[in-house]
DNA sequence: TCATAATGTCAATTATATATTACATATTGT
DNA sequence: ACAATATGTAATATATAATTGACATTATGA
């Protein structure tokens, strides 16, 4: 399942794939994947990226 | 750093290492290292761990 | 005090997240 | 229509999460 919250808190902060990636030290790759569903990251990145885009875990991952 | 928040519902539940691991489908050692903090858990891992002790992301692995 | 459960940790192996490089297809602006 | 940027995806390599098995130590209860 595709990570629709965290691809639109991106968007709504007006960075692209590469740009979050290269503030959390990641490949865009990784970046994509993620969003894509196809990945199941760290704990440590999903923190990483909640602070890049001013979220949390909750707002970012978690459901229901 | 130690997961002293996971270690705190874990206890709280009344379930040792061994049966939180047992629950989720892991081994007691991967528990044991997530708590000691020396694991950097997959997402997935939070989640089940999450739903096992009935909290959230948030109140387990979010700081601040 | 003794037995048992719970926890901490170690070494070796396996599974998988992430990196790297590269290419293809959208998307957007001019 | 063209150029530039953003996104999707694939193959291989590497780092590390997680497993397995085992042993030692620390609670806890009888």
């Amino acid at each position: 399942m595709k990570n629709k919250k965290m691809k639109i808190a991106r968007v709504e902060s007006d960075v692209s794939q590469e740009q979050l990636a290269e503030i959390i030290g990641v490949t865009r790759q990784t970046i994509n994947l993620i969003e894509s569903g196809k990945y199941n990251p760290s704990l440590k990145l999903c923190i990483e990226i909640c602070k890049a885009l001013n979220k949390t875990l909750n707002d970012l991952f978690w459901e229901e």
